[in-house]
DNA sequence: TCGCTAATGCAAAAGCTTCTCATTTCTATA
DNA sequence: TATAGAAATGAGAAGCTTTTGCATTAGCGA
């Protein structure tokens, strides 16, 4: 059960907080905005405001359970954490989101952090392309 | 004069257009916000609305004069385009902005789409940390 | 210089996110 | 298991950044 996950991470086990926690397991590897979580719980008949929804995934970024991320455009985008950090490559066409992993690049931001005297907390990398699909879609 | 500049971007040579580009020139190297610009505009006496500002940045971005980025917090911020890409580290504490250039990145990048099937056409790094200053005022 | 088209200013509106506060829910304690 | 205190929630208002609609103004070619 997530109880235990939100008590360990600190957090009260409310319904709100248990319902939330569940659609994002169930849409793992998704990216979605609080105003699509929030859509999931209307659907799923749970009268839990948007208001609490930003605030649920707040507490969920600052205890490491999600992670939020702004692709271009605005918005935040969460998804649930799996404990290993990636990058994303995304589609101008269509949306759709790649995640990828590069030890490389992990290296080479470390070393320029280092040489700048930053202590690094946090990098964020977006690739933005056309996905194989779209380009077939155009000729 | 800039006059040229607007022109050969394909854009009328009006008065707000070159207000915005004169103070994007006294500021470069630095990253406004939208805001910043029209508050400029107002210490220099000119009437040019906020909507204005935000028509002109959008229609520079898109003429390849400017550059926009996505700090998190969600607002925009621009730059006057010294032609040459670059990434950006950030202080987390005061706001400080460094730009870099990493080939080894760049390269890595566009194999990874590559590998992927995209085709890349930008992308986007920041680095978030304390800088060497943050680091010594705390301790 | 004149007229047409594009650009601007203003204010209203839109979109996302946060805040306020009265009410409800947890959790620890008896 | 009932209870009190603290924390969380819901609903709507408010905040911020950005966009839009429309009447007016300005730029530019003839």
């Amino acid at each position: 059960m997530s109880q235990q996950e939100l008590k360990k991470a600190g957090l009260k086990a409310t319904v709100p907080r248990l319902k939330i926690l569940k659609i994002l397991e169930a849409k793992q590897g998704q990216h979605m905005r609080a105003e699509e979580v929030y859509k999931c719980l209307l659907e799923s008949d749970e009268d839990i405001g948007l208001a609490t929804v930003y605030r649920v995934l707040t507490q969920f970024e600052q205890a490491g359970l999600v992670a939020r991320h702004h692709f271009d455009g605005g918005h935040s985008v969460f998804e649930l954490d799996q404990g290993e950090h990636h990058d994303h490559m995304l589609c101008v066409k269509c949306g759709r989101v790649d995640e990828f992993v590069d030890e490389t690049i992990e290296e080479r931001q470390k070393a320029i952090a280092e040489k700048a005297g930053y202590k690094i907390t946090d990098h964020s990398l977006y690739i933005y392309g056309v996905c194989p699909d779209c380009q077939k879609n155009v000729g």
